[in-house]
RNA sequence: GGGUGUGUAGCUCAGCGGGAGAGCACUGCCUUCACACGGCAGGGGUCACAGGUUCAAUCCCUGUCACACCCA
């Protein structure tokens, strides 16, 4: 016997094991014989992590994917894993030494903090994966892969190695987004730009050689200067006052007249007493400020562009945390070094072989060792008090500006300084170009098909991709230096020593480049290292390309890009034939979820509460493409009752003994009711199949939930009660076999969205009628092609119209819910007196008739219904208010008329008759026919009353 | 500043050239023998605004306004 009532609670945890024992997630479970295969990456969740909503909804939609092809009988692969997370997994396992006050990082050493991380991951790490299944992931858990495991590890080596090789991987000093506080270099994409109140201040750089200028200062209407001022000075602007030790020039535009004759010039660097040169270029913008901007190339990335052009010094001022440098310099670059990228040069301060300045007079001592934000004050501060003494000099003045100031993306916290050090880039405009090719000619297709702009925007202007990290957990550069700091790269450091070896003529000790690669250069390899390249196995041969990527937009450029690029340097085939773009999933205002705002919907609150059928069905309802989510609750809650109708028919079903039978053939049916659901289900069927080959997933859910719900239990439920409940004979039987079909292809349709209940149900079910051979998860795919009856489908529509139209008037009317009353059908044809008949059991029970006939007319104090030809009355005497009843059918007819002067009017257009294609005519046509039928019957029915 | 997208019922959203839809909420009735996480019936919209194309526009085009996101 099925439950009084679902528990999702206890019924999910066993059927999930239930799947897991048979061995139903293993790539190719239920695989027809020689079948295609479909395969799947997960997009690695972080070892760090647990599930988010966003989580959620992109593995429902890759699960409610692989088991929808499993079902049909593909090879399915849902290659499940993780990755290592850089970053945020040594921050954690740093910050758990220090609570447990056990020794730092450096106190340990790299070997026995790698140790650490090692032990942390096995006690903590990967909360997400027992997450996932209980969202009911189908992942062949048994390939699970980490992206530092020894394979892909092996993966990540060959493929730093040969792009070295081919000269697509260069180590250089370049500015970098720098993370103070982890002392490590971050990617572009690791860096948020936050609009936050800062100011302009506004500098006095005083001219040097005895220069001046005549600097505006008033103005006509048209803005041309009518008085002016000499200047021994310029004034810049800047937001960030302490760089200003750093600059090396100041900047005006080649076409700015006020200033056209001082470049080549110098200005004197106050506090520090630099001479730097005034120079020609673009990136001053006359119309911003004074038109003069100092150029600081080590600090800032427009700068350092300048600086390129000008060949000027790249001035570091910071440490590694960002405080002003103190004691002698070791590494600033002076002289521009490794412009052209096909010779990137490694610059050392010690080889440069160019020599400025000595230390001491480039940063005046006050300043060493201040952190970079009382730096700025300071300095201010300073500038402040030297125009006080002298108002041509110092500090000119300070304007209020939103500024934008790039921060750490995870914290939001941390500013990013721009900063120059020895960093590995990729060579990402080269491996871009055929990446754009697979999309641009389709080979790999972005759905929704608009994302591919967003690809392209940023794969044609992408940058030098800086793949090292300052940290300790990663995949550690295979690089060596000798002495000199020749550097040898190669798989080993075997390889490593025998080529410097080779190359010095005798032994020398090298050292191993301590940095470590970016996790999405390990992760940029997940859809061929997964399955097991660089070996040539056969999860390789069979499986990649895989089918399909699911992703959300916010990882198109972190993942999908370099997917794309790795696996068409190294496999010369595309990783993915799609790209399926999800929404992103925000509260029900519209924010984006965040810890700090404290809107996070977790899924599993979800899951415990709602069930997991009904979380995953409510994000498949919402995910219509190129959306955002708004979550609300409401809709859970509505998709819960869902699972519990169905489990109610179902149970309603088994009380009424509708058993499956052997080798019941759904076209064998005579009963027009079981020919209609079967057509009707064969229809549900082929548009759910559609929708989600075609990633329309709120298409699926919503179509099935409406044949489940609205036709199914509301009407072929309700119809076939008076059948199963009256006497045996073939009719029950015929209806009682179908009703069992039905409800299997219900679950079977229903169960890549919610795949536990219907498991469940698949189940019980199975209890009575022939044994189940399969799991519903690894049973066919339904295919009712064929199936269904166009007279019986224009025959049931009729008898829901009847019932529907009988109960609106008896609700109008106010005849008590309860209350059986009398029918009288007139101008009956001989098919509608042949249906009336047929169904006389379902309309007695669903219109509460207690007796009917076939009358010549119109009995007085009726209510009246017009269905095709006939018109129905129910004379419900001294119940019926004649006024309301004349209202209703006068306000149907002025409805009617309403629509048919519409119709009048196109029809009555010759251009419409003459353009309009002819099946719009016709159907208007009949249309309006129908409408003068029945507006002419409820006429006559109106006219009886008055 | 550049780009992308969105403005449809009270809310959340489908639809996107020829009859305005769903879920929730709302109103009325119903303890009908699967289900009150239910049943039946209903109310509610100049489809942001202004032009244009078309026989026909919520849907296509242009502009305006508003909002969101991405990039700088």
């Amino acid at each position: 016997m099925i439950d009084k009532a679902y528990e999702p609670g206890t019924v999910e945890s066993r059927i999930y094991k239930e799947w897991q024992d048979a061995g139903a997630f293993a790539a190719g479970a239920g695989a027809k014989p020689g079948a295609e295969a479909f395969s799947i990456v997960i997009p690695p969740p972080n070892v760090t992590g647990s599930l988010h909503i966003g989580h959620a909804l992109n593995n429902t939609i890759q699960d409610i994917l692989a088991r929808f092809e499993r079902m049909r009988g593909k090879d399915v692969l849902w290659q499940p894993g993780m990755d290592h997370a850089g970053i945020a997994t040594q921050m954690i396992v740093e910050r758990q030494l220090m609570q447990r006050q056990e020794p730092s990082r450096r106190e340990l050493g790299r070997e026995k903090f790698l140790e650490k991380v090692w032990e942390w991951k096995a006690e903590s790490g990967g909360t997400i994966i027992n997450q996932l299944k209980r969202l009911g992931a189908s992942c062949d858990w048994d390939r699970e892969r980490f992206t530092m495991d020894e394979g892909l590890s092996r993966a990540v080596l060959k493929v730093f190695v040969e792009l070295y090789r081919k000269d697509l991987i260069y180590r250089a000093k370049r500015l970098v987004n720098w993370h103070p506080d982890l002392q490590t270099a971050i990617s572009d994409l690791e860096v948020e730009n936050l609009e936050v109140n800062g100011h302009m201040w506004h500098l006095r750089y005083p001219l040097g050689e005895g220069a001046t200028y005549e600097h505006p200062v008033e103005f006509d209407e048209e803005g041309t200067p009518t008085a002016f001022e000499t200047r021994d000075y310029i004034v810049v602007a800047t937001t960030r006052p302490e760089t200003m030790l750093g600059d090396t020039a100041v900047a005006v535009n080649p076409e700015d007249e006020r200033y056209k004759h001082l470049i080549g010039k110098h200005v004197i660097l106050p506090l520090v007493g630099r001479q730097i040169p005034i120079v020609a270029d673009e990136h001053a913008d006359p119309t911003q400020g004074t038109g003069a901007v100092k150029i600081t190339p080590a600090h800032d990335f427009n700068d350092f562009e300048v600086g390129e052009r000008h060949n000027l010094p790249q001035i570091n001022v910071f440490t590694v945390d960002a405080k002003i440098k103190s004691g002698p310099f070791d590494d600033f670059s002076w002289g521009h070094k490794g412009a052209d990228p096909d010779h990137p040069a490694v610059t050392h301060s010690d080889d440069d072989g160019i020599s400025g300045p000595p230390t001491s007079e480039l940063i005046p001592e006050r300043y060493w060792g201040l952190d970079r934000f009382a730096a700025r004050k300071q300095i201010v501060a300073d500038l402040a008090a030297m125009a006080e003494a002298d108002p041509t000099r110092g500090l000119s003045h300070i304007e209020d500006k939103k500024i934008m100031v790039p921060h750490d993306e995870k914290t939001k916290l941390v500013v990013i300084e721009p900063y120059l050090t020895d960093q590995w880039f990729v060579r990402a405009d080269v491996l871009a170009k055929p990446a754009i090719a697979s999309v641009r000619e389709g080979r790999t297709k972005f759905v929704p098909e608009s994302w591919q702009n967003t690809y392209f925007a940023w794969m044609e202007n992408i940058r030098p991709w800086c793949i090292s990290r300052q940290l300790w957990w990663g995949h550690q550069i295979p690089a060596w230096y000798g002495p000199d700091g020749k550097v040898f790269v190669d798989l080993t450091e075997e390889e490593a020593q025998a080529a410097s070896d080779a190359y010095y003529g005798k032994p020398v000790n090298l050292t191993r480049d301590e940095d470590v690669l970016d996790t999405w250069f390990s992760s940029g390899l997940w859809p061929f290292s997964t399955l097991g390249w660089p070996d040539d196995t056969p999860e390789l041969k069979k499986y990649y390309p895989t089918s399909v990527l699911v992703t959300g937009f916010d990882i198109i450029f972190f993942w999908v890009a370099r997917m794309m690029m790795t696996a068409l340097e190294f496999l010369h085939e595309e990783p993915f034939h799609t790209v399926y773009v999800h929404a992103l999933v925000r509260d029900e205002k519209g924010q984006k979820m965040s810890k700090t705002k404290g809107n996070v919907i977790d899924p599993l609150n979800l899951i415990d509460e709602y069930g997991a059928d009904a979380t995953r069905f409510t994000l498949a309802a919402m995910a219509a493409q190129g959306r955002d989510i708004k979550l609300a609750m409401s809709r859970v809650e509505g998709y819960r009752n869902f699972v519990t109708k169905l489990w109610n028919a179902s149970r309603f079903l088994e009380m009424n003994e509708c058993f499956r039978v052997a080798g019941f053939d759904p076209k064998s049916v005579r009963q027009p009711l079981n020919q209609w659901i079967l057509g009707e289900t064969a229809k549900a069927v082929a548009a759910v199949t559609t929708s989600i080959e075609e990633y329309r997933f709120n298409d699926s859910a919503n179509l099935s939930y409406d044949f489940v719900w609205g036709t199914f239990c509301d009407w072929y439920v309700e119809l076939s009660k008076p059948i199963l409940s009256g006497e045996d004979g073939p009719a029950k039987d015929e209806t009682r076999a179908t009703a069992a079909l039905v409800l299997d292809q219900i679950l079977k349709l229903l169960h890549p969205m919610m795949p536990f209940v219907t498991e469940e149900l698949w189940t019980q079910t199975g209890a009575n009628g022939p044994a189940r051979e399969q799991l519903l998860m690894l049973s066919e795919w339904p295919d009712l092609a064929g199936v269904g009856d166009a007279a019986a489908e224009a025959e049931l529509n009729w008898l829901i119209e009847v019932i529907s139209g009988i109960r609106s008037v008896r609700a109008e009317m106010n005849v008590p819910a309860g209350a059986k009353i009398e029918l009288q059908i007139v101008g009956a044809s001989a098919e509608t007196r042949t249906r009336i008949e047929t169904h006389q059991g379902a309309i007695e029970r669903l219109a509460r008739i207690e007796k009917w006939s076939f009358a010549d007319s119109v009995p007085g104090s009726s209510a009246q219904l017009v269905v095709s030809e006939a018109t129905y009355a129910l004379p419900l005497g001294d119940v019926i208010d004649l006024d309301a009843e004349r209202a209703r059918l006068s306000k149907d007819i002025a409805k009617l008329a309403d629509e048919m002067a519409k119709i009048d009017k196109k029809l009555g257009n010759e251009q419409f008759i003459s353009k309009a294609p002819e099946e719009v005519i016709e159907e208007q046509r009949s249309r309006h026919a129908e409408m003068a039928d029945r507006s002419e019957r409820l006429s006559a029915a109106l006219k009886r009353l008055a």
